[in-house]
DNA sequence: GCAATATCCGACTGGTTCAGTCCGCGTTTA
DNA sequence: TAAACGCGGACTGAACCAGTCGGATATTGC
Protein backbone atom coordinates (compact mmCIF):
# COMPACT_ATOMS: atom_id res chain seq x y z
CA UNK A 1 0.00 0.00 0.00
CA UNK A 2 1.19 3.49 -1.35
CA UNK A 3 0.38 5.73 2.37
CA UNK A 4 1.69 8.95 3.61
CA UNK A 5 2.52 8.78 7.64
CA UNK A 6 0.73 11.10 9.31
CA UNK A 7 3.71 12.73 10.77
CA UNK A 8 3.90 14.36 6.96
CA UNK A 9 0.78 14.65 6.76
CA UNK A 10 0.92 17.08 10.28
CA UNK A 11 3.85 19.20 8.88
CA UNK A 12 2.31 20.06 5.98
CA UNK A 13 -0.55 21.17 7.47
CA UNK A 14 1.56 23.35 9.84
CA UNK A 15 3.05 24.68 7.17
CA UNK A 16 0.44 25.77 5.20
CA UNK A 17 -0.91 27.39 8.48
CA UNK A 18 2.02 29.45 9.01
CA UNK A 19 1.94 30.34 5.31
CA UNK A 20 -1.24 31.51 5.95
CA UNK A 21 -0.19 33.61 8.33
CA UNK A 22 2.47 36.26 7.28
CA UNK A 23 1.76 38.36 8.69
CA UNK A 24 3.14 37.19 12.74
CA UNK A 25 6.73 36.42 13.21
CA UNK A 26 6.49 32.81 14.38
CA UNK A 27 3.70 30.77 15.82
CA UNK A 28 4.37 28.54 18.59
CA UNK A 29 4.05 24.38 18.29
CA UNK A 30 1.39 24.54 20.44
CA UNK A 31 -0.62 27.36 18.81
CA UNK A 32 -0.31 25.58 15.40
CA UNK A 33 -1.57 22.42 17.24
CA UNK A 34 -4.08 23.52 18.17
CA UNK A 35 -5.52 25.08 15.93
CA UNK A 36 -5.69 21.62 14.21
CA UNK A 37 -6.38 19.59 17.05
CA UNK A 38 -3.08 17.87 16.78
CA UNK A 39 -0.84 16.54 19.48
CA UNK A 40 0.86 19.02 20.55
CA UNK A 41 4.03 17.28 21.73
CA UNK A 42 4.12 15.08 18.30
CA UNK A 43 3.86 18.66 16.07
CA UNK A 44 6.88 20.02 18.41
CA UNK A 45 8.81 17.09 17.28
CA UNK A 46 8.01 17.20 13.45
CA UNK A 47 8.48 21.23 13.17
CA UNK A 48 12.00 20.31 15.22
CA UNK A 49 12.87 18.04 12.22
CA UNK A 50 11.32 20.59 9.72
CA UNK A 51 13.82 22.92 11.30
CA UNK A 52 16.98 20.88 11.05
CA UNK A 53 16.20 20.29 7.28
CA UNK A 54 16.65 24.15 7.03
CA UNK A 55 12.73 24.51 6.06
CA UNK A 56 12.21 26.48 9.35
CA UNK A 57 13.13 29.08 11.51
CA UNK A 58 13.06 28.22 14.94
CA UNK A 59 13.19 30.95 18.24
CA UNK A 60 12.88 29.42 21.60
CA UNK A 61 11.96 31.62 24.48
CA UNK A 62 8.73 33.41 25.18
CA UNK A 63 6.68 34.52 21.94
CA UNK A 64 9.17 32.33 20.15
CA UNK A 65 8.21 29.66 17.70
CA UNK A 66 8.80 28.99 14.17
CA UNK A 67 8.83 30.54 10.76
CA UNK A 68 8.96 29.96 7.65
CA UNK A 69 12.62 30.11 6.70
CA UNK A 70 11.66 30.62 2.78
CA UNK A 71 8.94 31.88 0.78
CA UNK A 72 5.73 29.37 0.66
CA UNK A 73 6.40 29.60 -3.28
CA UNK A 74 9.49 27.96 -2.74
CA UNK A 75 9.09 24.95 -0.59
CA UNK A 76 7.65 22.12 -1.63
CA UNK A 77 5.87 19.19 -0.43
CA UNK A 78 8.32 16.87 -1.34
CA UNK A 79 10.81 18.80 0.94
CA UNK A 80 8.29 18.28 3.50
CA UNK A 81 7.74 14.43 3.14
CA UNK A 82 11.45 13.95 2.59
CA UNK A 83 12.58 16.03 5.95
CA UNK A 84 10.14 13.89 8.32
CA UNK A 85 10.32 10.46 6.67
CA UNK A 86 13.04 10.34 5.14
CA UNK A 87 13.85 9.48 1.43
CA UNK A 88 11.26 7.66 0.06
CA UNK A 89 11.00 4.87 -2.14
CA UNK A 90 8.47 2.93 -4.05
CA UNK A 91 10.52 -0.46 -3.45
CA UNK A 92 12.48 -1.75 -0.66
CA UNK A 93 15.95 -1.83 -2.79
CA UNK A 94 16.71 1.53 -1.17
CA UNK A 95 20.15 0.35 -2.55
CA UNK A 96 21.16 2.35 0.81
CA UNK A 97 20.87 -0.31 3.99
CA UNK A 98 19.07 -2.73 3.77
CA UNK A 99 18.32 -3.76 0.01
CA UNK A 100 15.93 -7.16 -0.57
CA UNK A 101 18.26 -9.83 -1.86
CA UNK A 102 16.76 -10.34 -4.82
CA UNK A 103 17.90 -7.45 -6.28
CA UNK A 104 20.41 -9.24 -9.03
CA UNK A 105 17.36 -11.50 -10.23
CA UNK A 106 14.44 -8.86 -10.45
CA UNK A 107 13.56 -7.63 -13.37
CA UNK A 108 11.49 -4.73 -12.35
CA UNK A 109 13.41 -2.45 -10.45
CA UNK A 110 14.10 -0.24 -13.03
CA UNK A 111 11.11 0.44 -14.50
CA UNK A 112 9.72 1.09 -10.73
CA UNK A 113 12.54 3.44 -10.29
CA UNK A 114 11.25 5.40 -12.74
CA UNK A 115 7.45 5.40 -11.53
CA UNK A 116 9.15 6.63 -8.55
CA UNK A 117 10.84 9.08 -9.63
CA UNK A 118 7.72 10.62 -11.44
CA UNK A 119 5.68 10.34 -7.73
CA UNK A 120 8.66 12.45 -6.65
CA UNK A 121 8.29 14.92 -9.70
CA UNK A 122 4.93 15.49 -8.84
CA UNK A 123 5.28 16.27 -4.91
CA UNK A 124 8.19 18.31 -5.75
CA UNK A 125 5.89 20.42 -8.57
CA UNK A 126 3.94 21.27 -5.91
CA UNK A 127 4.40 23.84 -3.24
CA UNK A 128 2.91 24.90 0.10
CA UNK A 129 1.72 27.97 -1.41
CA UNK A 130 -0.15 25.65 -3.87
CA UNK A 131 -1.77 24.22 -1.19
CA UNK A 132 -3.17 27.77 0.31
CA UNK A 133 -4.58 28.84 -2.72
CA UNK A 134 -7.85 26.90 -4.21
CA UNK A 135 -9.53 27.96 -1.46
CA UNK A 136 -12.81 29.69 -2.53
CA UNK A 137 -14.86 27.08 -3.51
CA UNK A 138 -16.23 29.69 -6.01
CA UNK A 139 -13.72 27.75 -8.02
CA UNK A 140 -12.83 31.04 -10.13
CA UNK A 141 -9.02 30.83 -8.59
CA UNK A 142 -8.17 29.30 -11.69
CA UNK A 143 -6.86 26.05 -10.86
CA UNK A 144 -2.77 25.51 -11.44
CA UNK A 145 -2.05 22.80 -13.98
CA UNK A 146 1.21 20.74 -14.38
CA UNK A 147 2.28 18.24 -16.64
CA UNK A 148 4.06 15.34 -15.25
CA UNK A 149 6.32 13.63 -18.11
CA UNK A 150 6.32 9.72 -17.33
CA UNK A 151 9.21 8.14 -19.43
CA UNK A 152 9.13 4.34 -18.94
CA UNK B 1 6.75 7.23 3.80
CA UNK B 2 5.20 6.27 0.41
CA UNK B 3 6.02 2.28 0.18
CA UNK B 4 4.69 -0.35 -2.06
CA UNK B 5 4.53 -3.71 -0.15
CA UNK B 6 6.20 -6.66 -0.92
CA UNK B 7 3.31 -8.52 -1.67
CA UNK B 8 2.02 -6.17 -4.57
CA UNK B 9 6.19 -6.63 -5.76
CA UNK B 10 5.73 -10.12 -6.47
CA UNK B 11 2.88 -9.66 -8.36
CA UNK B 12 4.33 -7.37 -10.43
CA UNK B 13 7.11 -9.89 -11.05
CA UNK B 14 4.73 -12.98 -11.43
CA UNK B 15 2.75 -10.85 -13.77
CA UNK B 16 5.39 -10.07 -15.90
CA UNK B 17 7.04 -13.63 -15.86
CA UNK B 18 3.60 -14.60 -17.14
CA UNK B 19 3.52 -11.83 -20.11
CA UNK B 20 7.02 -13.37 -20.73
CA UNK B 21 6.22 -16.89 -21.55
CA UNK B 22 2.55 -16.63 -23.04
CA UNK B 23 3.90 -20.25 -25.04
CA UNK B 24 3.19 -22.37 -21.75
CA UNK B 25 -0.39 -23.21 -20.99
CA UNK B 26 -0.01 -22.77 -17.34
CA UNK B 27 3.16 -21.44 -15.02
CA UNK B 28 2.76 -22.89 -11.24
CA UNK B 29 3.45 -20.48 -8.73
CA UNK B 30 6.46 -22.72 -7.53
CA UNK B 31 7.63 -22.35 -11.12
CA UNK B 32 7.89 -18.45 -10.84
CA UNK B 33 8.79 -18.66 -7.13
CA UNK B 34 11.77 -20.50 -8.16
CA UNK B 35 12.54 -17.95 -11.01
CA UNK B 36 13.22 -15.35 -8.94
CA UNK B 37 13.73 -16.51 -5.45
CA UNK B 38 10.53 -15.65 -4.01
CA UNK B 39 8.73 -17.88 -0.94
CA UNK B 40 6.95 -20.12 -2.46
CA UNK B 41 3.89 -20.26 -0.61
CA UNK B 42 3.79 -15.91 0.25
CA UNK B 43 3.47 -16.21 -3.88
CA UNK B 44 0.48 -18.64 -3.91
CA UNK B 45 -1.36 -16.83 -1.99
CA UNK B 46 -0.69 -13.56 -4.05
CA UNK B 47 -1.42 -15.38 -7.22
CA UNK B 48 -4.95 -16.33 -5.57
CA UNK B 49 -5.62 -12.91 -4.85
CA UNK B 50 -4.62 -11.70 -8.71
CA UNK B 51 -7.32 -14.36 -9.49
CA UNK B 52 -9.68 -13.64 -7.35
CA UNK B 53 -9.42 -10.07 -8.92
CA UNK B 54 -9.98 -11.93 -12.02
CA UNK B 55 -6.56 -10.98 -13.36
CA UNK B 56 -5.39 -14.57 -13.64
CA UNK B 57 -7.36 -18.11 -14.79
CA UNK B 58 -5.93 -20.61 -12.65
CA UNK B 59 -5.73 -24.21 -13.11
CA UNK B 60 -5.76 -26.69 -10.77
CA UNK B 61 -4.30 -30.32 -10.71
CA UNK B 62 -1.23 -31.37 -12.70
CA UNK B 63 0.26 -29.18 -15.07
CA UNK B 64 -2.20 -26.34 -13.65
CA UNK B 65 -1.03 -22.68 -13.06
CA UNK B 66 -2.25 -19.85 -13.61
CA UNK B 67 -2.20 -17.66 -16.91
CA UNK B 68 -3.29 -14.16 -17.88
CA UNK B 69 -6.75 -13.75 -18.47
CA UNK B 70 -6.27 -10.83 -20.42
CA UNK B 71 -3.59 -9.46 -22.80
CA UNK B 72 -0.97 -8.10 -20.89
CA UNK B 73 -1.34 -4.91 -22.46
CA UNK B 74 -4.41 -4.78 -20.64
CA UNK B 75 -3.47 -5.29 -17.74
CA UNK B 76 -2.41 -1.94 -15.22
CA UNK B 77 0.10 -2.05 -12.35
CA UNK B 78 -3.04 0.20 -10.71
CA UNK B 79 -4.82 -2.96 -10.83
CA UNK B 80 -2.43 -5.27 -9.42
CA UNK B 81 -1.50 -3.06 -6.23
CA UNK B 82 -5.31 -3.21 -6.06
CA UNK B 83 -6.10 -6.35 -5.96
CA UNK B 84 -3.17 -7.36 -3.45
CA UNK B 85 -3.21 -4.39 -1.30
CA UNK B 86 -6.65 -3.51 -1.34
CA UNK B 87 -8.10 0.52 -2.62
CA UNK B 88 -5.12 2.82 -1.63
CA UNK B 89 -5.06 6.35 -0.50
CA UNK B 90 -2.58 8.96 0.23
CA UNK B 91 -4.02 10.51 3.61
CA UNK B 92 -5.68 8.47 6.43
CA UNK B 93 -8.95 9.76 5.83
CA UNK B 94 -9.77 6.81 3.05
CA UNK B 95 -13.62 7.80 4.06
CA UNK B 96 -14.12 4.28 4.46
CA UNK B 97 -13.55 2.65 7.35
CA UNK B 98 -11.75 4.21 9.86
CA UNK B 99 -11.15 8.23 9.04
CA UNK B 100 -8.99 10.47 10.84
CA UNK B 101 -10.62 12.45 13.36
CA UNK B 102 -9.92 15.19 11.97
CA UNK B 103 -11.34 15.19 8.54
CA UNK B 104 -13.81 18.35 9.11
CA UNK B 105 -10.85 20.89 10.71
CA UNK B 106 -8.13 19.55 7.90
CA UNK B 107 -7.72 22.14 5.09
CA UNK B 108 -5.60 19.95 2.93
CA UNK B 109 -7.50 16.52 2.71
CA UNK B 110 -8.73 18.23 -0.85
CA UNK B 111 -5.46 18.91 -2.63
CA UNK B 112 -4.17 15.51 -1.34
CA UNK B 113 -6.87 13.57 -2.89
CA UNK B 114 -5.78 15.42 -6.15
CA UNK B 115 -2.04 14.15 -5.46
CA UNK B 116 -3.44 10.62 -4.98
CA UNK B 117 -5.59 10.67 -7.70
CA UNK B 118 -2.23 11.88 -9.92
CA UNK B 119 -0.30 9.07 -8.57
CA UNK B 120 -3.16 6.33 -9.01
CA UNK B 121 -3.12 7.96 -12.54
CA UNK B 122 0.51 6.96 -13.18
CA UNK B 123 -0.21 3.54 -12.05
CA UNK B 124 -3.32 3.18 -14.36
CA UNK B 125 -0.74 4.40 -17.38
CA UNK B 126 1.09 1.66 -17.38
CA UNK B 127 1.07 -1.89 -18.24
CA UNK B 128 2.35 -5.17 -17.55
CA UNK B 129 3.86 -4.86 -21.32
CA UNK B 130 5.35 -1.89 -20.53
CA UNK B 131 7.26 -3.65 -18.20
CA UNK B 132 8.11 -6.58 -20.16
CA UNK B 133 9.80 -4.44 -23.27
CA UNK B 134 12.81 -1.82 -22.27
CA UNK B 135 14.79 -5.10 -22.23
CA UNK B 136 17.51 -4.39 -25.01
CA UNK B 137 19.72 -1.88 -22.69
CA UNK B 138 20.97 -0.80 -26.46
CA UNK B 139 18.14 1.82 -25.65
CA UNK B 140 16.49 1.47 -29.06
CA UNK B 141 13.40 0.28 -28.26
CA UNK B 142 11.77 3.37 -28.28
CA UNK B 143 11.09 4.39 -24.41
CA UNK B 144 7.24 4.78 -24.33
CA UNK B 145 6.68 8.34 -22.74
CA UNK B 146 3.30 9.89 -21.46
CA UNK B 147 2.05 12.91 -20.08
CA UNK B 148 0.10 13.11 -17.05
CA UNK B 149 -2.26 15.76 -15.89
CA UNK B 150 -1.74 17.13 -12.70
CA UNK B 151 -4.93 19.54 -11.87
CA UNK B 152 -4.53 20.88 -7.82
C1' DG C 1 -8.73 -46.28 -8.12
C1' DC C 2 -4.70 -44.00 -6.39
C1' DA C 3 -1.08 -41.08 -5.81
C1' DA C 4 1.09 -36.92 -7.23
C1' DT C 5 0.60 -32.24 -8.26
C1' DA C 6 -1.85 -28.17 -8.00
C1' DT C 7 -4.84 -24.45 -6.30
C1' DC C 8 -7.35 -22.68 -2.31
C1' DC C 9 -8.06 -20.63 2.41
C1' DG C 10 -7.71 -19.37 7.14
C1' DA C 11 -4.87 -19.00 11.19
C1' DC C 12 -0.67 -17.95 13.22
C1' DT C 13 3.90 -15.80 14.44
C1' DG C 14 7.92 -12.65 14.68
C1' DG C 15 9.56 -8.30 13.27
C1' DT C 16 9.16 -3.64 12.00
C1' DT C 17 7.08 0.67 11.70
C1' DC C 18 3.84 4.32 13.35
C1' DA C 19 1.55 7.41 16.46
C1' DG C 20 1.83 9.31 20.50
C1' DT C 21 3.75 10.24 25.29
C1' DC C 22 7.08 11.36 28.94
C1' DC C 23 10.75 13.69 30.85
C1' DG C 24 14.75 16.43 31.40
C1' DC C 25 17.57 20.12 29.40
C1' DG C 26 18.94 24.69 27.08
C1' DT C 27 17.19 29.48 25.73
C1' DT C 28 14.89 33.61 25.69
C1' DT C 29 12.15 37.15 27.60
C1' DA C 30 8.95 39.58 30.92
C1' DT D 1 13.97 34.25 38.50
C1' DA D 2 10.24 32.11 36.56
C1' DA D 3 7.31 31.25 32.79
C1' DA D 4 7.13 30.12 27.96
C1' DC D 5 9.19 27.96 24.42
C1' DG D 6 12.33 24.94 21.49
C1' DC D 7 15.31 20.66 21.62
C1' DG D 8 16.07 15.69 21.80
C1' DG D 9 16.28 11.02 23.46
C1' DA D 10 13.76 7.05 25.38
C1' DC D 11 9.75 4.69 25.72
C1' DT D 12 5.11 2.33 24.89
C1' DG D 13 1.04 0.24 22.61
C1' DA D 14 -0.98 -0.63 18.40
C1' DA D 15 -1.06 -1.64 13.70
C1' DC D 16 0.77 -3.64 9.77
C1' DC D 17 3.92 -6.66 6.94
C1' DA D 18 6.41 -10.79 5.52
C1' DG D 19 6.45 -15.27 5.82
C1' DT D 20 4.95 -20.03 7.57
C1' DC D 21 1.94 -23.91 8.67
C1' DG D 22 -1.76 -27.05 8.09
C1' DG D 23 -5.46 -28.76 5.94
C1' DA D 24 -9.11 -29.06 2.21
C1' DT D 25 -10.26 -29.55 -2.61
C1' DA D 26 -9.57 -30.21 -7.58
C1' DT D 27 -7.29 -32.33 -11.62
C1' DT D 28 -4.31 -35.36 -13.98
C1' DG D 29 -1.32 -39.47 -15.13
C1' DC D 30 -0.69 -44.15 -14.36
S1 LIG E 1 14.67 -5.61 -6.07
FE1 LIG E 1 12.83 -6.04 -7.18
S2 LIG E 1 11.77 -7.16 -5.63
FE2 LIG E 1 13.43 -6.39 -4.42
S3 LIG E 1 12.48 -4.51 -3.77
FE3 LIG E 1 13.49 -3.79 -5.60
S4 LIG E 1 11.83 -4.08 -7.01
FE4 LIG E 1 11.00 -5.12 -5.25
S1 LIG F 1 -8.07 14.49 7.15
FE1 LIG F 1 -6.31 15.79 6.82
S2 LIG F 1 -5.07 15.02 8.43
FE2 LIG F 1 -6.64 13.50 8.50
S3 LIG F 1 -5.77 12.07 7.08
FE3 LIG F 1 -6.96 13.28 5.69
S4 LIG F 1 -5.42 14.72 5.09
FE4 LIG F 1 -4.38 13.75 6.77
Amino acid sequence: MLKLTKKADYGLMALKYLAEHPETAALSAKDIADAYGIPAQLLAKILQQLTKAGLLRSHAGMNGGYALSREAREISAYEVIHAIDGPFFITSCTKGSKSCELTPSCTIKEPLARVNETIAGVLKSISIQDLTEQEHPAGHAQEASRLIFLTL
